[in-house]
RNA sequence: GGAGGGAUGGCAGAGUGGUCGAAUGCACCGGUCUUGAAAACCGGCAACGGUUUACCCCGUUCUAGGGUUCAAAUCCCUAUCCCUCCGCCA
């Protein structure tokens, strides 16, 4: 959410920013509601105060036992014209909390201007491609040739876009995920976290998924009524971004930094046919999220850091990747900045998105209301946000089958994966 | 599943219809003292919104949403969460 300030304000300059990402703010509307907005508040307020300013006078009527009844008298249909007027403006507000909560997220100015993913640009490279002196397979063909990927399975258990995963494939998904949390929590001092899968709406709010994007989540149908929906989780971002939803932390805790290794659900509506084939696009994959909670001062310090602890699993297994930053029109929703990091596929003969690392600023802690104690003034002051995955653990099964496969079809399991894996070299 | 109790500032915890935005303690900030620190003492200290150059002033907020009343932290209803006892259960 960005500062109501802005809306009252700079409304001029923040519709000019949000064009840069394609976002096109009706400026004459929402200038309309403020300037009804602001009238109907002065005038609620001041039914309020002499309201206020009556029964006061009554209690101190009472207190000196005189009779009351001509003071009573005044007050008249004051609670009713009160009534009406607080009405009009509860509708206004929500229209314009609504309309606040649905615009994205200012661009950084250091984000290039762009209109879509080619117009991002490439800042480092890492590693060479491996050339294969035979034809390479890609990770579909080679997972269910080893019997370690049953797509025909999932159809039937669940439905298309999910999959069962056996034998050393399985325990090479629980190998990755296993590598990262530990290299995260060992190395990068993230704090590990276990945390729901199933999450309520203010989260959801918190984080940015709500009010825009419902349609991308799974909900859960509740058993009654009155109980409210849960939805699954389609990042680990969401749970632990919102542990400090409504609280002030300490300075002296920052950065907050936590992981998390779960599963993710996406509904991925509106991508129908896109990547239908394997595991690239499914709706449930393994990702270690990296979440950091930061003083604004360091946030984007805090960004290059938390990428480069994201890089440093696709070094650790030696696959080859590029890290592009997004242009403006190609970020996501809450986003001020974003570095996405794609990883080698031979198969495909090109770089897949295998993480997405954004600094949010204090886009979701204004949502979630989450503050430290500034040491200057000695008030609560938002905090910056910022998470990346650390890695997407289906994506990067793809890219260790593919990028480690052999002529004959087997699966040479990378060094750093074999404690994980019984000291096994070769899947086949 | 049954019975009961609770939710108040950063934290702990008073407050049961009327100068209550809310005692007190801790924490925090400023000061005195000290070579420095600690202790002690003195003072300050809720958030958000409106108006304003600013001070002031006004409004809202005691888990959330409704209701009663001239007036609600306080009374009523609903929801959520927490605790205690009984039952059941991995």
């Amino acid at each position: 959410m960005l500062d109501p300030k802005f809306l009252r304000n700079e409304l001029e300059d923040t519709a000019k920013r949000l064009a840069a990402r394609g976002f096109t703010l009706d400026v004459d509307h929402i200038s309309a509601l403020e300037d009804k907005r602001k009238t109907l508040q002065v005038e609620t307020e001041e039914l309020q105060a002499s309201r206020n300013a009556i029964s006061k006078s009554i209690g101190q009527a009472k207190a000196r036992g005189e009779d009351t009844s001509s003071i009573m008298a005044q007050v008249g249909d004051l609670g009713a014209q009160l009534d009406a007027k607080k009405t009009e403006l509860t509708a206004l507000l929500q229209e314009l909390n609504l309309l606040a909560m649905s615009l994205p997220n200012l661009p950084d100015d250091a984000v290039p201007q762009g209109a879509d993913e080619n117009d991002n640009v490439e800042v480092r490279r890492w590693g060479t491609p491996k050339s294969f002196d035979f034809e390479v397979k890609d990770h579909l063909d080679l997972g269910e040739a080893l019997q370690g990927l049953d797509f025909k399975n999932a159809v039937k258990i669940t439905g298309s876009r999910f999959i069962v995963m056996k034998g050393q494939i399985a325990r090479l998904n629980r190998a990755l995920g296993q590598f990262m949390l530990d290299t995260h929590t060992g190395k990068h001092g993230y704090t590990e976290a276990y945390v729901p899968l199933l999450v309520n709406e203010d989260s959801l709010l918190g984080t940015g998924q709500l009010p825009k994007f419902g349609e991308d989540l799974f909900h859960t149908k509740p058993a009654t009524e009155e109980a409210q929906s849960l939805s699954l989780i389609p990042t680990a971002e969401v749970p632990l971004t919102n542990l400090v939803r409504d609280t002030i932390v300490d300075e002296a805790e920052l950065p907050i930094k936590m992981t998390a290794l779960t599963a993710c659900f996406r509904s991925e509506a509106g991508s129908y046919g896109r990547d239908t084939r394997g595991l690239i696009r499914q709706h449930q994959f393994d990702k270690v999220e990296l979440v950091q909670i930061v003083h604004p001062d360091h946030s984007m310090a805090a960004l290059d850091e938390l990428t480069k602890h994201a890089e440093s699993i696709l070094e650790a297994l030696e696959l080859p990747y590029r890290t592009v930053v997004l242009c403006t029109g190609d970020m996501g929703f809450g986003a001020s900045k974003t570095f996405d990091i794609e990883v080698w596929l031979p198969a495909q003969n090109t770089y897949r998105e295998i993480s997405s690392c954004s600094n949010m600023k204090d886009f979701q802690a204004r949502r979630m209301q989450a503050r430290y104690r500034n040491k200057v003034d000695n008030k609560p002051a938002l905090l910056h946000t910022l998470n990346g995955s650390g890695l997407a653990v289906g994506r990067t099964l793809v890219a260790v089958i593919e990028n480690y496969q052999n002529a004959d079809g087997t699966i040479t399991v990378p060094t750093v994966l074999r404690p994980y894996m019984g000291g096994l070299e070769v899947i086949g």
